[in-house]
DNA sequence: TTGTTATTTAGACACCGTCAAGATAAGCCA
DNA sequence: TGGCTTATCTTGACGGTGTCTAAATAACAA
């Protein structure tokens, strides 16, 4: 499919209009098919190239590194997390348990949806680097967002813990990642239980929210 | 360090005394030494070889894949995890806070202790091969003993929860899952602050465990 | 136009997993 | 003892990988 057409052919924005028109979109959009639909292990920097239409070294000039390329496939996760969680807090549903159903379950389809792409963006190979620091901001952002959520529901006086919000947040963050993990890597095998175990969890989540331990 | 003396040297166990001695058995433990010191990534079949002093392609007569030797080095941690459990629910300790506690605070030290090791045993790349079903045998096992503490605990009616103790095992085990992930990827980054979200988490956990939900 | 700079390319290197063919040696049976 | 079978190990080779270096190309600014 290489044509010898203009290289501003269609220009999806206005940046880097040069050679290909936007290669770094293209490199990132390709990536994130890639991993995906065959994981993270089936990505390899020559057929990522050949796919995109350009030659193995090119993308060195947008990506420093495979490793950098990685991150920012884990980076777009976490702003679809981010985007997904914000519109939960911004939905004109005041009551608690509804908020919290629809954050809980649309984190878990999400997990389930792209459990590769999932556990990428919460992998050591990430998190240990220290050079991934643009990557570890945009995490951080997209917890920040679940951390609101309950901000906002101790806010409308919706939680009798006596746990700090943040604690509390951390707390069923794990929990709900600890599910993500288990269904997205495919160790709770049957997608029944998934569901079970997932409502069974949002029912002592709330009854955790409204006890008041000694 | 390849000297010219007897096979027989040492020889660990009376298996397999061929030519090495127990060629299985050493490369075994080099891998679990290196992935736990230098990560998975940095585990590759010829510099293992090297280590252990045979050719590179000496393990393909114990090992099926790279593959299998993950799948084996991953059994080895369920296994230790096992005794682990096994060692709470045999202990002569029969009440159910302090069994719960040194069950979670135990299965989160081996997590934040070996983190690469504890990554690869629940790693897509293993669960989604349907060859290592061995493997996953032993993950098994190991979960059931986790089962088994909540039976115990059920079958001394230290349980109020109306829940079948599967149902709690599978909800509590994800929660045990999630924060043993965030803190052994880096992703809870202080030591203190883990400390402190585990103790919070077990007294949920009680929590849940002796309360009647609707 | 000329020069600067961003972008892309081809070539090369070391490393990787693993397949095929052959060498070695241990165990078994005569 | 000797010879056969079989498990074990080795050498050589192939295609694929990440990435470095040096050269080519094209956009832009003067």
């Amino acid at each position: 499919m290489k044509d010898t057409s203009r290289t501003s052919n269609l220009k999806a924005s206005a940046n880097q209009p040069y050679h290909h028109g936007n290669l770094r979109l293209a490199l990132l959009n390709a990536s994130v098919d890639i991993i995906r639909s065959q994981g993270v292990a089936a990505l390899s920097l020559r057929k990522l190239a050949d796919v995109v239409g350009v030659s193995r070294t090119a993308p060195y000039h947008h990506f420093k590194d495979k490793d950098a390329l990685l991150a920012a496939v884990a980076s777009q996760g976490f702003e679809e997390l981010s985007q997904l969680l914000s519109s939960v807090v911004n939905d004109e549903q005041t009551q608690l348990q509804p908020k919290l159903a629809q954050a809980v379950m649309g984190y878990l389809h999400f997990a389930i949806e792209h459990p590769t792409q999932y556990e990428l963006m919460f992998g050591q190979a990430l998190w240990k680097d220290s050079e991934q620091d643009g990557f570890r901001r945009t995490a951080k952002d997209c917890f920040r967002q679940y951390v609101k959520l309950f901000e906002l529901f101790s806010d409308q006086g919706l939680i009798n813990n006596q746990e700090p919000p943040l604690r509390l947040a951390q707390m069923t963050w794990a929990s709900l990642h600890g599910l993500a993990r288990l269904a997205s890597d495919g160790i709770f095998a049957k997608q029944d239980d998934i569901h079970d175990i997932a409502q069974t969890a949002v029912r002592h989540l709330e009854l955790i929210l409204q006890s008041k331990p000694a």
